[in-house]
DNA sequence: CTGCTTGCAAAGCGTTTGCATTGAT
DNA sequence: ATCAATGCAAACGCTTTGCAAGCAG
């Protein structure tokens, strides 16, 4: 099956877990494994949804309390190089996710509470590839926000 | 005819361009028509695509170089509220795009070039809606952006 | 050792705001 | 004569950068 050769390529090569990937992106491009960078990823895989530098900042100030906001910005940036992570500017502060090992999915916005769900929807995404092969566009990525009332705000 | 009986209407009422509609949001919010909102205005809608603060001050500064970068923010947010105009986060830069008498689009966006195609797909914007109802959502308005190499650049 | 990485502080940048003055109604 | 609008400059908030000191390899 292919999926089990997929498996297998990743235990070969130790490449299965966002850490290893990370290690390895590292290694590749002659930058080096820090324990501040390392902690990051493992705070940052701890948390869920949408996470600003802010956010990591709090929740990392108790197990290193020296760790900079510069260091945190650098680092995210490296992890949106190795492909782990996904930058998003829904509003006015910047917001990173978790990219791997996680289906791709798309976003319902609540503009009252700002909440946000998330979809997938498989005929969309066949539509959208039909769009940029009539534009000659190679499709590496997209971002889909719908934006409106929740259930609880527009009562 | 509905669409008949829909033009008369804004005839009616001297509504059917843009100019018309912002006047009538000012009056209707006792706010001031002054020239500088109306040269913005004006200067705005000969401009094409996606328009930053940067572009229009530069566009204006010949036909009245005192008009300040504040005014050009405060106006810009009120042709938002009058639903004449959409502003966009894609970049650093905020853009703002007209959109009143204009269809609604989504956007491909070239990550090299920075070039962005606009299209619409009726198919996505029908799945668009079954979502928002599964999650009982009042779908205001959307925005896509397919993100990728133009024909150009993936060479 | 080498030179990448860090934390700090300062700078940068687009955007917003305070304020005295100007001007539309 | 009002009171909103303007232009200016300063403030703002997030993000980036320069730099000397610190460390991974």
């Amino acid at each position: 099956m292919q999926s089990n050769d997929y498996e297998n390529c990743f235990q070969i090569i130790n490449m299965n877990n966002e850490l290893d990937i990370f290690v390895d992106y590292l290694k590749q491009h002659n930058l080096r494994c820090t324990p501040q960078r390392n902690l990051i990823l493992k705070i940052f895989l701890e948390m869920e949804g949408h996470v600003t530098v802010e956010d990591l900042h709090k929740k990392i100030r108790p197990e290193d309390p020296t760790i900079g906001i510069a260091t945190l910005y650098r680092t995210m940036k490296l992890l949106i190089d190795a492909g782990l992570v996904e930058m998003h500017n829904f509003n006015d502060k910047t917001t990173y996710e978790r990219l791997y090992m996680v289906k791709h999915h798309d976003h319902l916005i609540c503009q009252i509470c700002n909440k946000t769900v998330e979809f997938e929807h498989p005929l969309i995404e066949k539509y959208q590839q039909e769009v940029c092969d009539q534009h000659e566009f190679d499709l590496k990525s997209h971002r889909m926000e719908l934006i409106g009332f929740c259930n609880e705000c527009k009562k």
